[in-house]
DNA sequence: GTAGGGTTAG
């Protein structure tokens, strides 16, 4: 980089006789700050040219859409056109339509395609293919097979564009047959195949392809790596992240390390994280807008907000992912004061906040009971910033509500919702009748999600006790029949926990884990000191047809129990616990880590599927209201 | 020169 600014400034004070080629100086100066990921650079030196050739707005714009700075990319083609020479040539096509693609910019591409008819240019290989991986992209998989189909000579890039192509649309059947049929097959097929079958949900399949593979670079791994993450497999894709380095045939780089933080990040593995952040700092990789966007989130997610901050704080640059990390985290630890601050500061800095964004700030101020506040960023949210609130927000302030006892409040805002309500919205309404008995709404809300989900577990389980509760037996029984009847099923309690740099994985009544004898006795010593303590299960989460001990029993199978078991007979004494579960925390669990947590004296931080509980001295950090 | 892999929320 400094060679490169010495020879700028000499271009500048110095500038160069008549018969040097600046073009060619250019053109290089172009190509190397490519090479130097520095995109900014080479659109500054060609400025300074007084009659650029083709060759330097060739450079230019192929540096420009490598980097995918494509609106840039599109304004220097339009500057050529308008010009008038040198007229553009294939060369300038393959950057230009790359461009209309990434931007799927119709009107553009459907000129550039026009132009490349005019000028003949479609005799060219690269010319074609980019033709159809640009019809891709608009989402007209018909026109680019018929560009494909009327090609005189194909590639293997050609086939491999037609897979991606597929697959992007949707169509992993039609991606698959062109895989299977193509004369020879390269990495590449390989690896958009197995994207392919990860993105359409289906990784066994990509897995078999992955396995069958003759041989593997980064990128495969990665398809594979990232298949398994985004598919909620995250200890396959740690798994998966261990084999690569062990094999030590392809090196991980930013896209593996942010697929595998992502998986560390949803597990809450803080050690596996933290030896990525080592690993980051020793190989002196640059903390890219990904990569140092993965590593915030990471630490966010495994309750280390201040160390969140931190790595915001070192990364050069900022999007509004990236503030929505921070305001989600802050969000997540009940850290409503920072949640804010975050999201002013972030306007101040001209950065556009997004849906995602608000529903950070919401869920901050219903985990701290803001609920003027809440309802204050909720109007700002379509009115100030034009973005419409989707179901997600509107389940938010219905749950900031109702917590806060405005019943009727919630249940005016779902009656005048633009899109249909959900059986999260009316979930969040019947938590609030629940918390203040009111029956009569909690009946017609429970009809309301029946409607919308007759295999609602949650309703079921709430009229059975709203009518048992009132001695309406019969109907209490009659609910509960239904239930059986529909076999309900509720998504599986599961919770992890790291230990060793190892993540554990419980379900709820799990008994399959190795040390599964131990964990139990632990429960059991533990449940008796508890009870001395003057501890009480609360046993109305379980169903009434079963006796008050086997209701005990079924209470402390739950999975974070046996994830915390667990992690006391398996760590030093005093070593914070950290266990994540997919669900939320129940009541009784919730109780039961505060007397753990005293009788052990050990802190324990649980993130359930909202929030985090920073469990200390028979407290928790979310004051109960959670 | 053209084709393959990536972060937030739900």
């Amino acid at each position: 980089m400094r060679q490169l600014l010495q020879v700028h400034a000499r271009l500048i004070t110095d500038p160069p006789p008549p018969t040097v080629d600046t073009n060619l100086v250019a053109v290089k100066l172009i190509s190397a700050s490519a090479a130097r990921a520095n995109p900014r650079y080479a659109a500054l030196v060609f400025s300074l040219l007084p009659a650029p050739n083709l060759f330097a707005w060739n450079s230019l714009l192929r540096t420009l859409a490598l980097h995918h700075l494509w609106p840039l990319a599109l304004r220097y083609f339009n500057l050529l056109l308008a010009a008038r020479r040198p007229l553009p040539d294939e060369f300038t096509f393959t950057s230009v339509l790359k461009a209309c693609a990434g931007l799927a910019a119709v009107p553009d591409g459907e000129m550039s395609h026009a132009l490349v008819l005019k000028r003949g240019l479609d005799a060219n290989l690269f010319v074609r293919n980019s033709l159809v991986d640009m019809y891709f992209k608009f989402g007209c998989p018909a026109v680019a097979r018929r560009l494909f189909d009327g090609m005189p000579v194909r590639d293997v890039v050609s086939w491999n564009t037609l897979i991606s192509g597929y697959s992007s649309c949707g169509d992993i059947t039609a991606a698959r047959e062109v895989f299977d049929r193509m004369p020879e097959r390269s990495m590449v097929s390989w690896s958009a195949m197995i994207a392919g079958h990860a993105r359409s949900g289906d990784v066994a399949t990509a897995r078999e392809l992955f396995d069958q593979m003759p041989e593997r670079n980064v990128v495969c791994w990665n398809a594979m790596i990232a298949g398994c993450a985004q598919n909620e497999k995250f200890l396959d894709s740690i798994e998966l992240f261990r084999k690569m380095l062990q094999s030590g045939c392809a090196l991980p780089n930013d896209v593996t390390l942010v697929s595998v933080l992502s998986a560390c990040a949803h597990l809450g593995a803080l050690d596996l994280g933290m030896w990525i952040d080592g690993f980051i700092k020793r190989r002196s990789m640059e903390l890219s807008l990904f990569l140092g966007n993965a590593l915030s989130d990471m630490y966010a997610k495994c309750g280390c907000i201040g160390e969140a901050r931190r790595v915001f704080e070192r990364m050069k640059e900022r999007d509004v992912i990236s503030w929505s990390i921070i305001i989600c985290g802050s969000a997540m630890h009940g850290h409503a004061e920072e949640a804010i601050s975050g999201f002013h500061e972030m306007l101040q800095r001209g950065i556009k906040p997004n849906d995602i964004t608000f529903m950070g700030i919401l869920s901050a101020c219903t985990h701290a009971g803001l609920v003027d506040d809440g309802l204050k960023y909720f109007n700002r949210m379509s009115y100030e910033f034009g973005i419409d609130p989707k179901v997600e927000h509107y389940g938010c302030v219905v749950d900031l509500l109702s917590r806060a006892g405005r019943l009727d409040e919630a249940e005016n805002l779902i009656n005048s919702m633009q899109v249909p309500p959900n059986v999260i919205v009316w979930g969040a309404l019947l938590g609030g009748c629940r918390i203040y008995g009111d029956i009569c709404r909690g009946e017609r809300v429970v009809h309301h999600i029946l409607e919308l989900d007759p295999g609602h577990s949650g309703s079921y389980v709430y009229l059975a006790h709203v009518y048992s509760s009132i001695g309406r037996l019969e109907d209490a029984a009659r609910c509960r029949l239904r239930m059986r009847e529909k076999q309900v099923a509720k998504m599986p309690g599961c919770s992890w926990i790291e230990v060793d740099s190892t993540v554990h994985e419980f379900f709820m009544g799990d008994r399959s884990h190795p040390q599964s004898e131990k964990i139990y006795s632990m429960i059991g010593a533990l449940s008796l000191r508890m009870k001395l303590a003057g501890y009480v299960p609360d046993t109305t989460v379980v169903s009434q047809s079963i006796d008050e001990e086997e209701k005990e029993d079924a209470l402390s199978m739950h999975s974070e129990k046996l994830a915390v078991a667990f992690g006391l007979i398996s760590t030093k004494e005093g070593a914070t616990i950290r266990v994540v579960k997919n669900l939320r925390v129940c009541n009784d669990c919730h109780e039961a880590m505060k007397f753990i947590s005293k009788i052990v004296a050990r802190e324990i931080v649980l993130r359930d599927r909202s929030r985090f509980h920073h469990f200390s001295e028979g407290k928790c950090s979310c004051k109960d209201y959670w």
